[in-house]
Order: C-alpha cells, then structure tokens, then sequence
DNA sequence: ACCTGAACACCGTTCAAGT
DNA sequence: ACCTGAACACCGTTCAAGT
C-alpha cells in the first residue's frame, strides 16, 4: 500500500514502463508462456535489465495483473454512474466477457496463488468492493435476486471467462448463451432476459473448419 | 478410433501402464508441471522409457484425458439408468465439481488446443453424446428448460471446475453456491432449488486464516 | 524390441564487467 | 545507479550404447 519512495534514475523509470507495456502486449497476444527474452526485446532492454526491474518472471506478470485490475475497477466504476443499475451490470458482464476472448490469460490469471502477493490482493479487494455496491445496487432496483452476493457473481464471470478462454476457437454464440445462462441464474424473474438463438450444436465446441487444424499439434 | 494391432512385449506393455498410473497420480497431487523425470521415478523406469511409449509429456498428459474422459462417460452412463433424470443430472453436476476439487488439472484440462488431438477428440464427442442424452431426459421429466443444451451445460460445469481450481482454498461454501447457480440457470422455474447458505463475505476468496501464507512466495 | 542414462536444447535467472 | 550479455541451472527431448 504505501508508495515506493526511492526515485528511479529516468532511464530506469522508462524500461519499467516500456516492460510492462511490453509485456502486456505480449501476453495479450501470446499468453503467458511467452520468454523474457522476447519480452525484453521488444521493449528494447537486455534481459537483465527486466529482472533488475521485477525478480522473477512471475512478479513482471503479477505486475501487469495489477494494472489490468486497476482498468476493471475503472470500469465498475464508470457502471456504478449509470442510471440503470441491473442494466449496467449486465453491461459489465458481458464486455468481461468480451474481454476475456481477447485478452487470454490476463484478467483470468487472478486465483488465489497470486493473491498472495500482496499488491494484487489490495487491488483486488478493491475490485470486489465494487463488484459488491454494483451489485447491491442492481438489488434495489429488483433486477438481481437478492439471496446472492459479489462473490457468487465474480466466480461465475470467472467461470465463463477461463470456460471460454479454453474454447478459444469455438462457435462465438456458446459465448453470448454462458452471458444469458449467468444472468438467468443470478436475475429476479422479472428481469430475466430469454436465451439468445438455439441450443448449439455438439460440433459447437470444435474448431471452426475453415481454419485446419495443424496435424503435427498432436499424437497420430 | 482403429485399434493399436501391433502386440507390445510384456515388459513394455506393464511400464506403459505404470507410466499412465504414475503420471495420473502425480498430475492430481502436483498438478501438470510436475517433471517427466520424477513421473518415470515413481513408474521405476528411466527417462527413455517415457518417450519410447509416448512421443512427448503433452501424449502422456492426452493419455491420462483420455482416460478420464472414459471414466467421466461411465459416470454419465450410470446417470442415465437413474430414475429421477433430473435429479441424476444435478448429482452428476454435483461430482463433477467435487472432482475437480481434487484432481487438479486433469478432467478440466480439456480445450480446444487438446481436442486437437485425434483420441482425446473421440472420446470427447463420445462423452457429449452421453451428455445430451442426460440433458434431454431431464427435459423431457421437466426438471431442465427446453432452450438449452449439451454444449451450454458442459460449459458451465467447466467454468465452475476452473474458477474453484483457481480459487482452491477458498470456503468450500462457494462451490455449493455455485452448483445452485448453474442449476437456478438451467432448471425450470418447477425444479428450481433455493441456493444453499447466505451470500458469502468478501473474504470468502481469500486463503483460509489457519494456512498461513509462505511469504517468500512473491513480491514483498 | 526394448531399456537406459548421458548429452543436447531451451528458457528462467544470476552476476561480473562495463558505463 | 543502472545496463548488458555471457554463464548457470533446470527440464523436456534425443540417441548411442547396452540387453
């Protein structure tokens, strides 16, 4: 909690930023098991400099944790401000959501291993300290059941987010339904919303055919 | 889905078996980072041996899915003789969640990376069918509404396998209330059951107080 | 045919040498 | 103070030598 106070040299304070920028980039678009050595590079620095700045690989992620959970607070509580409360929370979901599809293992990469790390645990609580006023929120105005707290509802966004993210390839529309299914099961009858399109197929989970999957992936 | 018809010599046919039961007994208490050296130890073969019988650990990782895709299918297969179809499908829900408490990485190691392969992709459909089946019974007795199908359910009990996976130690309480919310979602209005325990606090995600946190783990 | 362990490649991490 | 890349440790994988 309380603030670095040593100042970093200019030159040091930017390869910080540039490693996270870096490696924020990077985990996006190849997950976490992406090398440090590629990770420095693209921010320009020697691999050493990245472990001067973060003692090991998993504090650099645990960094970029940080930051991402600062942008979902952001956003929680950009949807506390909207008029309608069951609406924004549905709104929230959904771009979690969204989200999740793209981002790969980052906002998904919170469990209870990194909240040990004390940095991410207070952003964490933070975090839930929205989630919960929006939810109450959405309870007084009787669009979500009352017997349920921020918790229940973190975890299944949770749920859907990982479900999804190991379904990477999967008919998009698997994801709009686990979206209607959280809401059914966490809305009052009065505000639920009907399942949008039709019970998807079996293949749904598949690959989509277009894209051939790689016959060297695995076994033969 | 052919059969393997060349005949292994004895000795290479038991080190294959100790190979798939050690690596199955070390994934559950390890979790699927743990060595090919220290699987092959406890099997009591050398290094070798594991890469003559499987071409790479993520074979032997496909080997041991495998393996618990069929035996989650026999779970199911017991489900359908059942007399309540609804209450089958909860109960099967129910252990499904348990399990994943225990095992780790295992039954939940399923995406579309690993359907790539061939095997795991067979049985993976095999288990969808028994899947759809149970969920059209429990239908057709009331218990599911008509809107939903295999693939929505299987996705849900996913997300809740991970999200508790991520969340291990936190109160067991959480993962009840899951269960109760995947049924609220999937149920008919007739079947619904109230959720079990009150919304959980704040701190319901945090490590249990008892098991203190090492704190060499991260950052400081 | 199959088994084995030494050797190789790869990646996270350290550290002596530079500025 | 900070940066760097060579060197080290670890683990998945290969392969020459054994039976």
């Amino acid at each position: 909690m309380e603030e670095e106070p040593r100042r970093l040299r200019a030159d040091a304070e930017r390869n910080r930023r540039r490693l996270i920028e870096a490696a924020t980039a990077m985990f996006c678009e190849h997950g976490l098991e992406i090398g440090v050595g590629e990770i420095a590079q693209r921010a320009g620095v020697g691999r050493g400099t990245l472990f001067r700045n973060f003692p090991s690989k998993e504090h650099l992620v645990a960094a970029v944790v940080v930051d991402r959970i600062h942008r979902s607070i952001d956003r929680g509580r950009a949807a506390l401000a909207a008029p309608d409360a069951g609406q924004a929370l549905y709104d929230l979901i959904d771009r979690s959501i969204g989200w999740a599809r793209d981002d790969r293992a980052l906002f998904d990469a919170i469990g209870d291993k990194r909240l040990a790390n004390p940095e991410i645990h207070a952003a964490h609580a933070e975090l839930m300290d929205t989630l919960d006023a929006l939810v109450r929120r959405a309870q007084d105005r009787g669009a979500v059941r009352s017997d349920i707290g921020a918790v229940d509802v973190l975890m299944m966004i949770k749920g859907v987010c990982e479900a999804l993210r190991s379904f990477q390839h999967c008919d998009p529309e698997v994801g709009k339904r686990q979206l209607d299914l959280v809401w059914a099961a966490i809305s009052t009858s009065e505000a639920r919303r009907p399942l949008r399109g039709g019970p998807p197929p079996l293949s749904a989970l598949d690959r989509e055919p277009t894209e051939a999957a790689d016959p060297g992936a695995l076994s033969g």
